[in-house]
DNA sequence: TATATACTTCAAGAAATATTGAACTATTAT
DNA sequence: ATAATAGTTCAATATTTCTTGAAGTATATA
């Protein structure tokens, strides 16, 4: 039987969360939002994309919490969007913990011809 | 004309690299190569695929340079899997870039009712 | 009350991805 | 040489995701 270690994070959680962030137009919405820009509309217009694509993109984002909707308080037609910045950045936290290069563990075939052989490297250290 | 600075990371990249991990099965694979374990044969055992679906998702994790493969010395019909260190880490560089929480700029909508409205905090400051 | 505006939801078709089974390659053993 | 083993590639199908246009909400104006 091989030992492996179970992941850092919780692997259904990260798959959903990089499947909503792997695509182009939802890469751009989110950029666009970090650096302020809020409005539907306005965002259709930077990205030359029709209201309900927009919407689309957006409600994936909201979905997994990132993205945050409020209604204009003088006019509540207009709504306008927002990154939620504590859910950036445990997203940020759970990338760092799975994809650290610090987890990788050295390369010891478990099959193989070289399955059982011990490592030289250690026994010619001692 | 709204003023956007460029995203930190270049997007086409970015949004190639999310897409080759938003998968299940590629997830578990990366985990279980960063546990050191490495033939194809026995990550289809811990994962319960066929060889030619290991076959597939591993190539697709080697075609981004992630992951590298090793034919045995003694027995050629072997071949192991690593992930490469040097590009993992250059993959957690740029997604810290990108979601970094420090990047998201204070709410200003320049679309809507609200849109030359002077921020409050601003002016309340001096 | 009727109409306009900003946005969302729905349903259908288009495009991209994943899975399957069979054929193929490379290497080793008999 | 022949057969076996480990793994890859190919072609077809299944599944998921993306896009489009139309219909539907919510809020505001005339």
């Amino acid at each position: 039987m091989i030992e492996t270690a179970p992941p850092p994070t919780n692997l259904i959680a990260l798959e959903k969360q990089l499947k909503a962030l792997a695509n182009p137009k939802r890469l751009q919405i989110l950029h666009l939002l970090m650096e302020g820009v809020h409005c539907n509309c306005e965002l259709g217009e930077l990205l030359d994309m029709s209201p309900n694509l927009i919407s689309h993109h957006v409600s994936i984002l909201r979905k997994m919490g990132l993205v945050e909707m409020e209604r204009d308080v003088v006019d509540g037609r207009w709504v306008y969007f927002a990154v939620n910045e504590a859910v950036l950045a445990e997203f940020n936290q759970a990338y760092q913990l799975f994809f650290d290069p610090a987890r990788i563990k050295p390369r010891r075939p478990t099959c193989g011809p070289q399955a059982g052989v011990v490592p030289t490297a250690v026994i010619t250290v001692n």
